[in-house]
DNA sequence: GTCTATAGGTTGATAGAC
DNA sequence: GTCTATCAACCTATAGAC
């Protein structure tokens, strides 16, 4: 961390930052060997392609955080409850993901259905996807699993928009809202997904209108 | 419709089916041109430059949703309940999008955060963020401005995935959901995303840890 | 491993004929 | 309003010296 890190590295890192506040397509290999302060042609040297270096920066920082949420899912045992599933789900992101620059990249990732990052996501997200839903399930035993998996693409949608406009948030929101606190972001993620997948299903929408 | 559409509505329509399919980046102004069978030049002089396209084509379908959603606000009243108002929220997009493009477009805008289209959230999404924040503030009185803010951004995230991800859903949930009755989808995001507004604020989300 | 130089293609934008 | 032709700038990728 104090030495200069090498080449290959500081092309990740600067590739990481680049990519998630610009995106993919508007972020050009001169942008990040320039951020990088290296040469152009060491990005071809050390990855082949501009698409092998978008794998390489994504998988680095996905990989550790969808490990560990099996990890954390593993721990909650059989008998997990929602909030446990939910934590498990969110922690890695919301609590433990260390470097600024990450959030926003996982968000693009999320948030941006090309060819490409389609099969990253089947390759990355897929089988996680398929933890969790049955994990639901197994808590939830009275919900269907159309139902659970479509909950879990509402928490999915939320989760990538907090990343996605995570630097902006606190100026959009008129500074009610921001990252400061991140456990109790957690908590109260954790709070208003469980209350919602714990809805029992069938109740027509239109059934709470004489409820206030 | 039956006539073949003057050349500007029809650089708007192709542009509109590319910038959602591919991302405004990835689509170049000859692959509009191309897809809408007119000339290169065509585009430089009905608009002035790319940015002022992607502008019009972004006004022309959000400005009426945003209208129509104020609109189903006003008539639900001062006394509206959490669903009316999610109703209110959801309809122009989740039913009365007719065209099929238009949902990927409209989930592009959320999703992209540069500095461009931040100029086009504040003047199309801030005043209407307000009004709803107003709303739910108004149907849910023991919860803090901020706790209403923060749902309404996980209900946007929710929302912009929904129509990010509407035309790969189905293959991605192994048929389990897609986007064939919407009627239904939409009971089912305001039935989940009401319950998790009526959460009552303060509960730890550890407090659940033994409801289950 | 790192550099210079450059190939070969695409981009957004425009000038000027019709 | 619509076209052809073209510009200058930019892009990714590579060849080859050191």
């Amino acid at each position: 961390m104090t030495e200069r890190a090498g080449t290959k590295t500081r092309i990740l890192d600067s590739a990481e930052k680049l990519f998630g506040e610009r995106g993919f397509d508007a972020t050009s290999l001169r942008d990040i060997t320039a951020e990088a302060q290296v040469n152009l042609a060491a990005v071809n040297y050390h990855f082949q392609s501009k698409e092998s270096l978008m794998e390489a920066v994504i998988c680095r920082r996905i990989e550790p955080v969808n490990r560990r949420r099996i990890e954390l899912l593993d721990q909650a045992g059989e008998n997990a409850s929602v909030e446990d599933i939910l934590r498990a789900f969110l922690i890695p992101v919301v609590l433990e993901l260390n470097l600024a620059g990450v959030a926003p990249l996982i968000g693009r990732c999320l948030a941006d259905p090309s060819q490409f990052l389609e099969r990253i996501f089947r390759s990355q997200f897929a089988p996680l996807s398929n933890r969790f839903a049955e994990a639901l399930c197994r808590a939830l035993p009275g919900l269907p699993k159309p139902e659970v998996v479509w909950r879990q693409h509402f928490l999915v949608g939320a989760m990538t928009h907090l990343l996605m406009w995570k630097p902006y948030l606190k100026e959009m929101t008129g500074g009610l809202c921001d990252w400061s606190d991140r456990e109790v972001l957690l908590d109260r993620a954790v709070h208003f997904f469980a209350t919602g997948f714990r809805a029992p299903v069938g109740a027509l929408s239109a059934a709470g209108k004489d409820l206030n």
